[in-house]
DNA sequence: ATAATCATGTAATCAGTTACATGATTTT
DNA sequence: AAAATCATGTAACTGATTACATGATTAT
């Protein structure tokens, strides 16, 4: 009975990266990252190159040489074993479900202990904040995934105004 | 002109946990992160201790001598520059505006790279866990809490639902 | 008496950040 | 000609994880 190849969420996100592009390089993974609506991930050359190599020596992604002039390229692929521990990755319904972290609902539940106005301010800015993403033209990137991202926003306007009208209304 | 003091979001929640129940010790703050409904933060001695002492270092922190017996206890409290960047953190709109990390989102995406019968399975399995989350009674805590956390899953299953639909939708 | 919990911390390890460094190619 | 981008990586640092270690107190 072998273990599972268990893989971090950047680790998975790369393979799923390279499996959409490959073969690819690992500066295209990072840029990807470092492009990505989402502030989590930095994108950097020092977190990028370092786990692609971890994961060429587990077997996980192939890299072959990809020079067409002077200067360096390696093409990355997914080896078949990367290939299984990607879709293990994608498809685990557990961790998807976990509620993750979200800055606001972090602060949300110590709104207490400011004033009514200060927390006021606070929710306003927010809103004002929310606003600005939500139509601010990220991603230059499928129809597809745009319509996932208007979900993801239009979510979480939805959420913005429960919480907002629950917050204001505590005395 | 002095800088304003940057703190990280554990950073932040630790001092806002010493701000709602001081005096209060190092252990109880970490057993707060973990039995908190995030799994985002462990709570590990070896994260929370650490970072106290780092913030006493920064003059954030107060600790006195809470020992009533033979056991050590350092009874933690907030100084006024540590009250002050707290504050900060909390009201910080820019960064609550994020969108954060979220383990569903992050796949969802790419979803399409797998079978419809696999999609399907996996949001059939993504819709179980979230409905579980959301009957289990966490938090043993205020009244105030259970209402926002609520929100959160209220408005969780709502996303998870239209994202549902659009996903199924696709061919 | 034993087990659980309170309370403190350290050690080894892993993974990510910023910043730096190099050089090739492409765009303006 | 200069600036931007492609492409590779490393170095110093910071922070978080798991696992370990110790001992006091409280509950069963």
């Amino acid at each position: 009975m072998k273990d599972a190849i268990e893989l971090t969420d950047l680790e998975g996100a790369t393979l799923v990266q390279i499996a959409r592009s490959s073969p690819t390089t690992a500066y295209a993974v990072a840029r990807t990252f470092a492009d990505s609506p989402s502030e989590f991930w930095s994108g950097s050359a020092g977190a990028v190159y370092p786990l692609i190599k971890r994961m060429q020596t587990r077997g996980l992604v192939l890299g072959t040489d990809g020079a067409d002039g002077k200067r360096a390229r390696s093409d990355l692929s997914l080896t078949a074993t990367g290939d299984a521990a990607m879709r293990v990755w994608l498809l685990d319904a557990k961790r998807a479900a976990g509620i993750g972290f979200d800055p606001l609902r972090t602060r949300a539940v110590h709104l207490d202990l400011v004033t009514a106005a200060e927390r006021d301010a606070f929710l306003d800015a927010v809103r004002e904040h929310i606003a600005t993403a939500a139509r601010a033209p990220v991603w230059p990137d499928s129809p597809r995934m745009q319509a996932i991202h208007a979900t993801v926003m239009s979510a979480r306007k939805a959420w913005f105004k429960a919480l907002d009208a629950l917050l204001r209304s505590s005395q």
